[in-house]
DNA sequence: TTCATTATGGAATGAACATTCAAGAGGCGC
DNA sequence: GCGCCTCTTGAATGTTCATTCCATAATGAA
């Protein structure tokens, strides 16, 4: 019927992610997103609404590439425990790039119901992922068998986040390896 | 000679950690920190230089305040171990209010030098003072010998990190407590 | 070719922004 | 009372901001 798209629509949005993972959202004018996607202002408008529905988009694609990221190392390995201690070594690996989810909470918290909403449903999936090889390596014999397994999946998560932060802080690789086998031992 | 200040500075400077804290740097208008702050735009600029100026007056300030409060936490309570608990306990009563030293850190990484600087001094304050402690509690025995007190103190203040951006993003305070709780387990 | 659609970028809008100037009011030591 | 300083405000500056209007060009289907 009509001249169909021209660019890729994710790759611009991969882009915005990029910028907003670095400057939060108020950090990020629309002049450096237009510029890092690529893309026409105008294009930016028509494709994507206004700045904050476009912040609400990278949010829900990079929290759906994390999960994906999160649930294939932690399927990974002979054993569960192999699973989760994949998990944390792809974090530490990748903890020099800033998250874009601990930014989003760190800069609104739980201010902004729409961007909670989007939080909340990624959590709960990464939550329940975790909590379930959690429980296969408790029948496995690797993790302490007393603790439920919900509680050490949120402590896995803040763990996470931890080894984030102190990546953002400059920590060298040494020190975020440290960070995961520590937390490994609470587990035990 | 001449007419006096009229205002405290500290508390002005206290009112305007509180605006940082819950919106960061780039969220923050000074329309909104004069108001907090009580006092005159003008005597904004007089006072505390521009915003930057006043936001790593601000980080300075929260900083040797809640360093000052780990510490006091940390020397309570008869053996070391009680200490490092009241710490972490601190840390799980107050997650509700967001802390100013991780919104910098996720709002500018690594990128100011001025801040970053700021930051490493506490830092490294904080690291020493709790791994002073898990060298007390080692000897005590009730913390694992075998592994580095610098490592685990490292592994403490990620772990602080952790339920700060668990409470700030809406977690219940039993869940806090029992991240504080499997945090501990690691030292065990 | 014509039409519908998409892309782009200049120009404009209007608001918010940080910051400074300038003027007036108030307090304190001399 | 005089001079010095502080505080507060209104006004202005100049920038940056997100966003929209508009004109133009490109593209592919009918």
């Amino acid at each position: 019927m009509a001249r169909p798209r021209e660019f890729d629509a994710n790759a611009a949005l991969d882009a915005a992610i990029g910028v907003f993972r670095e400057h939060g959202f108020e950090g990020s004018s629309a002049a450096m997103l237009v510029d890092a996607m690529g893309i026409g202002r105008q294009s930016l408008y028509d494709t994507f609404g206004d700045k904050w529905q476009l912040y609400r988009s990278a949010m829900r694609r990079y929290g759906m590439g994390e999960c994906a990221a999160h649930f294939e190392a932690l399927r990974s390995g002979a054993r569960a425990i192999n699973g989760i201690e994949a998990m944390l070594r792809r974090v530490v690996d990748t903890a020099d790039q800033p998250c874009l989810g601990m930014g989003s909470i760190c800069e609104f918290g739980t201010s902004r119901p729409d961007l909670t909403d989007i939080n909340a449903s990624l959590a709960r999936a990464m939550r329940e992922a975790i909590a379930e090889r959690v429980r296969d390596a408790q029948q496995e014999g690797d993790v302490a068998a007393g603790i439920e397994a919900g509680a050490m999946a949120d402590f896995l998560i803040a763990a996470i986040a931890g080894i984030r932060i102190a990546g953002r802080g400059g920590a060298d690789r040494a020190t975020l390896t440290s960070l995961a086998e520590l937390a490994l031992r609470a587990l035990r």
